[in-house]
This record gives structure tokens, C-alpha cells and sequence, in this order.
DNA sequence: ATGGTGCACTAACCTTTGCATAGC
DNA sequence: GGCTATGCTTTGGTTAGTGCACCA
């Protein structure tokens, strides 16, 4: 970080550095103007910098061409650019901290949304809710069950029944488990456009019909917010969004009633839309809470006593876009019911915050921009007016049609918008609702399948919002074996030459081969910007230095002049030296693919600089495609000696740079080994540790011939013995040691106490009752517990306890005749006249 | 209003093979 | 005098991504 706040302060805008030197220059030149007789400044620092703005540059010509002049002196300034540009307002790009943590919000979702898809698709195989289903079902439909070869068309009448008979509605009441929520939508013909899908996943589904339930993971997005105060609007607006989130294509048949429509799309939370709900109290969510305090306020034919309040309070809390749009659309609702006035219309439209671009539209003209985002396509698409609904449709089904194609198909059915076989207006409809189609997912049999690629024709869009593809791949795996075992039966393959028993794959394996053959067919973008990153194809003008075509073709088409490669063309060009890292080494006869100019030359300093030229300018860099290398050959050891590069090492990238015939051992320590030894060797360069500004190599270990690795590996582990046992004595003599002179500056102390403490003593007046008691307890305990190495045989050792000095006088000897001695610990515990006993441990 | 283009800016990545001095 | 440890100082080119102005 340290490196980029550096860079960032050299590369920082020119106008912002402008900005710093004019308020630089600016005022110390009007204080040095004003200052000369009066040398304090209040503001030291500017003092300190006179030396930075003295150097500031004034151009000589300001002096009589300028606008901007100082009338008192005469002094001329020219602003190259007005400090308070609104041009410049400073941007927070994301930092990689930032990246990581949208990254992991992104995962999280992501397995949210899975999860919450996984619960759907067992609710759905529900055999309450199935069989209620098929009760509802007129008998002529019912025979769709027995039909051998299902036709998409053969299920248009099935859809149409049930987008007649199941309505998308506000949800009814709070959160509760899915699987409650999907059997109350079905008892009331209605409910939210997940479970309307849901419910149409189980219709089919009790028709005996292989049957997926299909989400677009409408999921946070994977790059982070930018700007700080962006942040806040985002974070506004992406609340508005969660609330706005479930929503789907309304179709012109929506269910009116007492409730305005609404939905509740996923994981986010629910919300109650009507005023009627919201005044009864049903409000299971806090957003809830502030929609229905909104609303009530704006009912209320007393607003304007109001407004002061609210005034302040939104001063305080401003309202979210999310509120501000539902006030409008209400107000709009009411408008039609002429219970609130034109005039108080406008006056309530214009007590949101000001900070939202919509607060500044009139209602009708929000109305109307609202409705022109919403989608357009061929089928009836509309927005109730007062729904709060926008949006594009995140749920449907997908039925497996053997009747369709050579092998069946799986066909898109959205029961909500009565469309069979739309997969293609799909993405035009969520692209219209600004939405993005990154995750489709198909759930089956508590697994699921990414299926975006059959909904999505511009994937290169699509592709970079993704999680990469590893992850992604390893979190599906084992959701995915689970749906192929429920949905991937066995397909025969109709030939006519063949039987159907002789060719079969699982609709799972011939779905991905489907997918596979769609991601490979992607059009042409027609934007030059597109081939940048484009997976697919490629374009010369935006490789990269170190890229080249090869070969040059097939030439698949052209965009603005520009000729259109496959991707697979665009080969990495590498030095020699880095592609022996690879284990590959240049062929010899190959000439360079490229020759750029050498990027390092400029670090060595402009000695080398001046050598390259001299040289005639040999600043040039080969570079070779992996297509003019084969596998590293390196000259095999010989004689037990190790081959070795020009620096007298051998670089181990991997086990394929070692020479054939050596073994790299990865030990500290080894040199001395192999020196005592006399056995060959080199020392191992594993990587480059960057550090003060330079590479430095990092070694690890030694590449000796492998006829020696035993007997090296063998004195390494003998040397090794050695070395921790001479480590272990060592730290014994030092402990001995440090022991040794903390007894010894402990007998010092006590000696000192008893030379001097004593007289000291006798002169003051003390409590002796306190000072034994406390003293003599721990000198007791000093005495009696201690175990202490002793240098030497102690004969008659003599221990003075002051605190027994102080009561009697005493001084404690030990004699030999007392002492006793314990072979096994070599302790000898000696005992004075008096029971004090001292242990000392004998070496 | 929207989308494409070109330019400018910037974060992150990649590159990559000490030196002088003090102390033992 | 030779060896070892320590501190010094802290790159710059390339690329991908983004923002912005301009234009069709």
C-alpha cells in the first residue's frame, strides 16, 4: 500500500496538484505580501513551507497578461485551473480489499439463492399440493400425462389454463416456511410469482411431466461500489432494489382488488403494498413499517399539519427512493380515486428528498419513465399503475419435451406471463428490466443445473459479472449429479439406420453438449470494444505486447475494418529464460515470433543505458510462442557433478528445471554437510523475494546427484542429532549459569542486609510483630522450599535468615553431621539446630 | 436517451540475481 | 582479514478496468 500511496501522490491528476499550488501559492504569497513588516504567522506550517511555494513557478507573462490581479501589489497570478473545478471530484476506485469482500458477499448470495432454490423445487414435489392441483384440473387436460411424444405446443393449453386460474398477488402475510406459502397461494389462486412458478412446477410435475424449476439468482453483484458517496446512494438504491428485487413481468390480466400488487421475489424479505394491510397492522418487517408509516401519512387529509415534522425527521432519516417511489405511485393510485386533491398531489411529491433524481420528476412523468424501462416485448407485458412492480421474470419452468427435436428439448414455459417456448425473449425482457441474467439455474431433485447459456446469447456481457469458473464449477458438481439422476433419463437416439437401444446418453450429457454447442456459435459483437476480453474472439488491435495470432486465420468476419480471429489464435509469447520456467525450452532453429523493447532497461540506470547504445541499442527482447518450444533438456549430471547455470545454481521452479540424474533437498543447513562430505552440489533458487526496492533470489535447499541423496540425507541426519544435542547442553550451561548468579547475587543481598539492614534496624522503631510475621514467612519459605544447584560440596554452609535475626538473634548452621544425601536426584538436604532444612542439588 | 469510441487515469500485477557497515 | 548479520530503502513497465467526453 505503501507503493501505491506513493504512486498515487506522483500520479496523481495534474489539476489536483494544481489545486494544492494555488491554495499554496495563493496564500503565502498575499501573507509575504502583507508580512513584510510582521514575521509571525499564525499557521507555523505555512511558515514551514515557505521554501515549497517559493519555488512555485509564476510565469513571467502573468505579470501583464492576466486577469486575475492582485490590485494592492501588484502581484499577478495565473490560475491554470479553478481550484474549486466541478470537473474534478475525486473518485474512490475500488481497492482490492474492496474486491475480495464483494467477492465473498457475491459467493455467500449465491449459495443463498441456491439454497432458497433447492427449498422451492422440494415444495414443489410436494404430493398434497400435486394431487390438490390435478383436482383442479379439467379432465381434457388431465390426458396430457399419457401423451407419448410431448409437443411444446401440446402444453399451451395446460399453460393457458393455469395462467387463467393463478394470479400473481401481493404476498398475505409474513414470512413462513415455503413449502406453507406455497400451499396457501395455491388455496388462494394466487401469491407471489415464485410461487405462482412454483405452483405451475408442481402442476406439471403431478402430470407426470420431467419437470425443472428455473431462477435467475438475482444475485449482488460481483464488483464492488466505487465511489464513497456513490456508496450511499447505492447502498439506498440497492435497498430499493432488494424491495423492488422480486419482481416480475405483469401480465394485463393482473388480479386488482383491495391489494395492489406486488411481489416478494426471494431471500431479501417481504413487504406489504396496501394501504389497507398496512394500516391493520400486518407488518412483519421493518421496511414494512416505514412503508406503512409513509402511506399513513400521506392518507391523512391533515398533510401539510405535518409537513414541519416530517420535514425534520427526513432532514434527519431522508427517505429511501424505494419509499419515495411507492408515495408517488400511491399518490397516483389516489389520484384516481380523487381522495387527495391535484394540488396536494404536487405538494407531496415534492417533500421527498431532494437528493433523488426521480423526487424531482412529476409523478406522472416518473410514472411514465418507469413504464418505458419496462420491457417490450412481443407478449403482453404491461405495468399496473400503483403496483409498485417493475421488473423482469426471474422465475419459470422448463419441461422436458421428447417430441421436440431429434432427442427431446427442454422447453422454457412461464406460467405467469403464458409464454411456451420463449427462452430467446427471455434475455431481451430481463436486459429491459435492467436486469442481469448471469445465474439461471434449473433445480430438480434437490440438485441444479446452470443453464444460462440457453437463455443468454451474449455471454461475453454475461460472463465477466460471473464468479470464476472454478468455484462455481466445484459448488455445482454435486447439485448437478442429483438433477441429472431425477431429469436425465435415457434418451434414445433416432436413426433411421440404427436401433434406438444401440445409441442413448443421459438428457444431461446431450443438454450440455447443447449448452456447449451454444457457447460456441455466439455471434459477432458489433462493437470493437467487445473483443477486448471477449472469450470467443479476437482482434489484433487489442493484443496485448506480450500477444500474438498464431496462426493468422480463419478470418471469421470483420468489425469496423477490423478483422474478426478466433480466440484460440491468441497465443502468450514468452523470453527464453521465462519459458524455461514452464520446463520448455525454445527450439533451436526458431526465430523470434516478436521482438519488443526491453522493459528493464531503464532500471539498471542509465549506465547500462549508455553501454546498450554504444552497443548499437541490443535493448531488444526475443519472444517465442509455446508453439516453438518443446520439453526442457538439460545436460544430465555426470560423475556426480551438478550442472549448473551461469550463476553457479540451479533454479527450481518445478521438478521439471532440475537436471535429469539430481534430487533437490529442500533442508536448511545442508551446505556444511555436503562440504565435510566432498560431494558436489548447487545451491537451490526457488523464487525472487522483492525487497528495498530490488529482487532478491530466494534459495531453499541444495541439488546434489541422486546416487548421493541417501548418504546425505543420512550425515544430515546424524549432524542434525548432533547439533540439537550440543544445543540441548548448551542451554542446559546456560541455565546452570543464570541460575549460578542469581543465588549468588541473592547470598550477595542477603550478606549486605546482614552487614547493614541489621544497624539500620536497631536505631528505628518499627511494628516487630508485622515485620516478623511478613518477613519471616517468606524467608521460610525462601529457605525450606528452595532447591538450588550448588558449584561445589558445601560443608557448613551457613544461611543468615534475618528475619529470625530480627526476633532472635539467630543465625542458621548447617552441619554436616545433620546433612543427608540422595544419590538418585543428588540432592543434599542439610538441616540447622533450629528445623529450618536447605536442599542443594550437587553437580 | 442510448450506445459506441477514444482517451486518460489508476490499481494491481509482474519483473526479478545488493551493498555498505558493524561486529565477531 | 575474512565471514556473517544487519540495515538501508522502498522499481517501474504492463495491463485491465473504469470514468468521461464526444459523437452518431
Amino acid at each position: 500500500m505503501e507503493k501505491s500511496s506513493t504512486k498515487r501522490k506522483k500520479n496523481t491528476g495534474k489539476s489536483k496538484f494544481q489545486s494544492v499550488d494555488i491554495i499554496r501559492d495563493n496564500q503565502p504569497l498575499k501573507f509575504r505580501q502583507n508580512s513584510d513588516k510582521n514575521d509571525e504567522h499564525p499557521n507555523p506550517q505555512i511558515q514551514d513551507d515557505e521554501v515549497d511555494w517559493e519555488e512555485g513557478c509564476i510565469p513571467s507573462s502573468s505579470c501583464s497578461n492576466n486577469n486575475n490581479v492582485n490590485q494592492n501589489n501588484g502581484v499577478t497570478i495565473e490560475f491554470d485551473a479553478l481550484p474549486e473545478s466541478p470537473k474534478k471530484k475525486r473518485i474512490r476506485r475500488a481497492t482490492a480489499e474492496d474486491k475480495e469482500f464483494a467477492e465473498l458477499v457475491h459467493k455467500v448470495h449465491l449459495l443463498c439463492l441456491i439454497a432458497r432454490g433447492r427449498l422451492i423445487d422440494v415444495a414443489c414435489d410436494d404430493p398434497l399440493i400435486q394431487a390438490s392441483l390435478l383436482s383442479l384440473l379439467p379432465p381434457h387436460l388431465l390426458k396430457l400425462s399419457e401423451v407419448g411424444k410431448l409437443t411444446a405446443n401440446a402444453l399451451t393449453p395446460l399453460v393457458s389454463w393455469f395462467h387463467q386460474n393463478f394470479k400473481v398477488r401481493s404476498p398475505s402475510s409474513a414470512e413462513k416456511p415455503f413449502q406453507s406459502a406455497l400451499a396457501y397461494a395455491l388455496e388462494a389462486q394466487g401469491g407471489t410469482p415464485e410461487e405462482v412458478a412454483a405452483l405451475s412446477v408442481s402442476l406439471f410435475r403431478a402430470l407426470n411431466l420431467t419437470t425443472r424449476f428455473v431462477s435467475v439468482l438475482d444475485v449482488s453483484s460481483l464488483k464492488p461500489e466505487v465511489d464513497e458517496n456513490e456508496q450511499s446512494y447505492n447502498a439506498s438504491s440497492r435497498e430499493r432494489k432488494d424491495i423492488f428485487n422480486s419482481s416480475t413481468l405483469m401480465v394485463s390480466k393482473m388480479s386488482t382488488g383491495t391489494k395492489s400488487s406486488a411481489s416478494h421475489g426471494n431471500i431479501h424479505g417481504t413487504f406489504v403494498t396496501s394501504v389497507s394491510e398496512a394500516k391493520h397492522g400486518c407488518l412483519p418487517t421493518n421496511i414494512e413499517v416505514k412503508d406503512s408509516l409513509a402511506s399513513t401519512q400521506l392518507i391523512k387529509p391533515d398533510l401539510s399539519a405535518n409537513e414541519t415534522q416530517n420535514a425534520s425527521e427526513e432532514d434527519k432519516c431522508p427517505r429511501k427512493k424505494g419509499d419515495l417511489e411507492f408515495e408517488m405511485q400511491l399518490q397516483m393510485a389516489m389520484s384516481a380515486t380523487a381522495l387527495v386533491a391535484p394540488g396536494r398531489r404536487s405538494e407531496a411529491s415534492t417533500s421527498g428528498s431532494p437528493t433523488s433524481p426521480l423526487a424531482s420528476l412529476s409523478p406522472f412523468k416518473r410514472i411514465k419513465r418507469i413504464t418505458e424501462e419496462s420491457p417490450s416485448s412481443s407478449h403482453a407485458i404491461s405495468t399496473a399503475i400503483g403496483s409498485r412492480k417493475v421488473g423482469a421474470p426471474l422465475h419459470w419452468a422448463e419441461v422436458y419435451c421428447c417430441g421436440e427435436n431429434m432427442t427431446g428439448k427442454w422447453v422454457h414455459i412461464d406460467a405467469i406471463n403464458s409464454i411456451v417456448d420463449g427462452e430467446l425473449k427471455v434475455e431481451a425482457a430481463v436486459t429491459a428490466c435492467k436486469k442481469s441474467l448471469s445465474y439461471v439455474v434449473a433445480f430438480a431433485g434437490h440438485g441444479a443445473k446452470d443453464v444460462t447459456r440457453r437463455y443468454c446469447e451474449k455471454w461475453y456481457k454475461i460472463s465477466p459479472k460471473r464468479i470464476y469458473l472454478e468455484w462455481w464449477d466445484a459448488v455445482l458438481a454435486p447439485l448437478k449429479k442429483l438433477e441429472s439422476r431425477a431429469t436425465g433419463g435415457m434418451v434414445p437416439v433416432h436413426h433411421k439406420d440404427m436401433k434406438s437401444t444401440d445409441l442413448v446418453d443421459s438428457r444431461s450429457s446431450l443438454e450440455d453438449m447443447e449448452l456447449a454447442t451454444r457457447a460456441l456459435t455466439e455471434p459477432l459483437p458489433t462493437n470493437q470494444q467487445a473483443y477486448r476480453t471477449h472469450p470467443l474472439y479476437a482482434m489484433e488491435k487489442w493484443l496485448t505486447k506480450y500477444q500474438t495470432l498464431h496462426p493468422r486465420g480463419p478470418v471469421l468476419g470483420f468489425c469496423s475494418g477490423h478483422t474478426v480471429y478466433p480466440r484460440t489464435c491468441v497465443q502468450i509469447l514468452h523470453t527464453k529464460e521465462r519459458w524455461l520456467r514452464e520446463g520448455l525450452q525454445v527450439k533451436e532453429s526458431e526465430l523470434p515470433a516478436k521482438v519488443v523493447k526491453s522493459s528493464t532497461k531503464n532500471r539498471r540506470g542509465q549506465t547500462i543505458e549508455v553501454e546498450d547504445f554504444c552497443e548499437g541499442g541490443s535493448d531488444e527482447v526475443s519472444l517465442f510462442g509455446k508453439w516453438q518450444t518443446e520439453p526442457l533438456c538439460l545436460p544430465p549430471a555426470v560423475n556426480g557433478i551438478v550442472p549448473k547455470n551461469e550463476r553457479g545454481q540451479v533454479d527450481v521452479w518445478s521438478e521439471k528445471c532440475l537436471p535429469p540424474g539430481t534430487v533437490h533437498l529442500r533442508f536448511p543447513r545442508l551446505v556444511p554437510v555436503v562440504k565435510r562430505l566432498g560431494i558436489n552440489f548447487a545451491p537451490a533458487m526457488v523464487g525472487f523475494e522483492f525487497r528495498n526496492g530490488r529482487s532478491i533470489p530466494v534459495y531453499e535447499g541444495i541439488v546434489v546427484c541422486t546416487e548421493f541423496k541417501e548418504t546425505v540425507l543420512e550425515a544430515y541426519a546424524e549432524e542434525e542429532q548432533r547439533r540439537e544435542e550440543e544445543e540441548r547442553k548448551r542451554e542446559e550451561r546456560q541455565a546452570l549459569s543464570r541460575w549460578y548468579q542469581l543465588l549468588s547475587s541473592m547470598v550477595v543481598r542477603q550478606r549486605l542486609n546482614n552487614t547493614y539492614l541489621n544497624n539500620v534496624e536497631s536505631k528505628t522503631v518499627t511494628d516487630p510483630l508485622k515485620t516478623r510475621n511478613k518477613s519471616s514467612r517468606a524467608a521460610s519459605a525462601y529457605v525450606n522450599e528452595s532447591t538450588v544447584p550448588h558449584r561445589d560440596n558445601v560443608h557448613g554452609t551457613k544461611i543468615h535468615d534475618s528475619d529470625k535475626i530480627h526476633s532472635q538473634n539467630h543465625e542458621h548452621v548447617f552441619l554436616t553431621d545433620d546433612e543427608n544425601f540422595d544419590e538418585d536426584s543428588m540432592t543434599r538436604t542439610k538441616r540447622c539446630s533450629c528445623g529450618v532444612s536447605v536442599q542443594v542439588e550437587e553437580l
